[in-house]
DNA sequence: GGAGAATGTATTCACTGCTAACATGGCTAT
DNA sequence: ATAGCCATGTTAGCAGTGAATACATTCTCC
């Protein structure tokens, strides 16, 4: 049934480049592929991969979404439940289990946010969404908590996934090295860096 | 023939090739470059361009390094001199203007960091290194302003680069859109959130 | 056994970075 | 002034890449 004992059928073709592609990101560093290698490694012609992806960017949509889906995944497992916790230790802690997640695998997480095409694959737009929502939500409680106007949701929300994201990009492009020396003294100050944006909604409401 | 001699030697072709790299890429979305165009769009073979790089890397390197040179520029005259402002305000203009820079010229920007081998070219690595000691040298200032330990000025630079940087290379991406909708309340925010790094190693000192 | 889905073979096209061998012509030493 | 060096340029070609196509093959399922 599932696993053919003849390799012409292959079963799921369709999952199976998913996940070497999955499987190549996490052993190189940069977030390039090659479809003709990667059917190479399947052991499968390059035109079988175009009967189950209409391009290359079609591929990469897809690998990109299961990243966000495992993002969210995790999230869902370590995160406590709400009300657990303060919500906006809440916040600080899905940031550290953000950047965790990233540098766990770097190249899957840069080729998740390089793709181009955002737009015309609902796979990728819906994954990443369920991501922002996230994000989104628990920044809310976090603004909610502080007895903020709930106007700056999104706001709290787009700052700590800047802060996160610049930290993992500039840290994987080894460009903190410059100016941090070693990579010691950042990574221990980043969780609390993401009480920042509600803490900041604060002072903006004093002085309007 | 007589005719042509004045076109086999062009003069400077190094510098005419950096410049039709940044010009391509005012034009064009995403950092992709090729040699052969660039080659093209000046007049010249490609292994003329060979003559005067050692490699593609090579090339993408220096106009890399031109950008963080253009960014040091900007700083330069258009940041008020130190003294003029109080510290932090300083350092909130500074990023203030880092967005701008990137936000003008997006995919010379995403070279400037994109770029691999940081460490392989000393050119850029002095380049961005200028630019990193900018950042280190405002942001030490306002740590200083504000009463605190002079050791967290290397941990307020890196989480302000990290905050703009992430800010831009979201906003540029097109994921922001998912979580703000339009591109009209973070903008706003953006500015005021350089502030934090500093404000946040206040608290870090109340409790170790 | 036959229908139809899945995969393979083979080819074309237009790119890419890169290199070796060869051509040109400006600069300098004689 | 001229002979030759040598930086600078060119042409031709290698080894890749991805996209796309027409047509043959194999397997699954009914």
């Amino acid at each position: 049934m599932t696993t053919a004992s003849n390799n012409y059928h292959h079963g799921n073709l369709r999952e199976t480049l998913i996940a070497a592609a999955i499987a190549q990101l996490a052993r190189q560093n940069d977030a390039a592929i090659s479809l003709r290698e990667l059917a190479r490694a399947v052991g499968v012609s390059i035109a079988a991969v175009y009967r189950h992806f209409a391009s290359k960017e079609a591929l990469l949509a897809e690998v990109a979404a299961a990243g966000f889906a495992a993002l969210r995944q995790k999230w869902d497992a370590e995160l406590p439940p709400e009300g657990s916790l303060s919500a906006a230790e809440r916040f600080q802690l899905l940031g550290q289990q953000y950047i965790e997640f990233a540098l766990s695998a770097p190249a899957h997480y840069r080729l998740m946010f390089e793709h181009q095409d955002v737009r015309q694959f609902p796979v990728l737009l819906e994954a990443a969404h369920a991501c922002f929502a996230y994000v989104l939500q628990t920044a809310g409680a976090a603004v909610r908590e502080a007895g903020v106007d709930m106007r700056w949701q999104r706001a709290a929300a787009s700052a700590g996934w800047s802060l996160g994201h610049g930290y993992v990009m500039l840290l994987l492009s080894g460009r903190l090295d410059m100016i941090d020396g070693g990579k010691e003294l950042s990574p221990a100050l980043v969780p609390r860096f993401f009480q920042l944006p509600v803490e900041a909604l604060l002072k903006q409401e004093r002085q309007p």
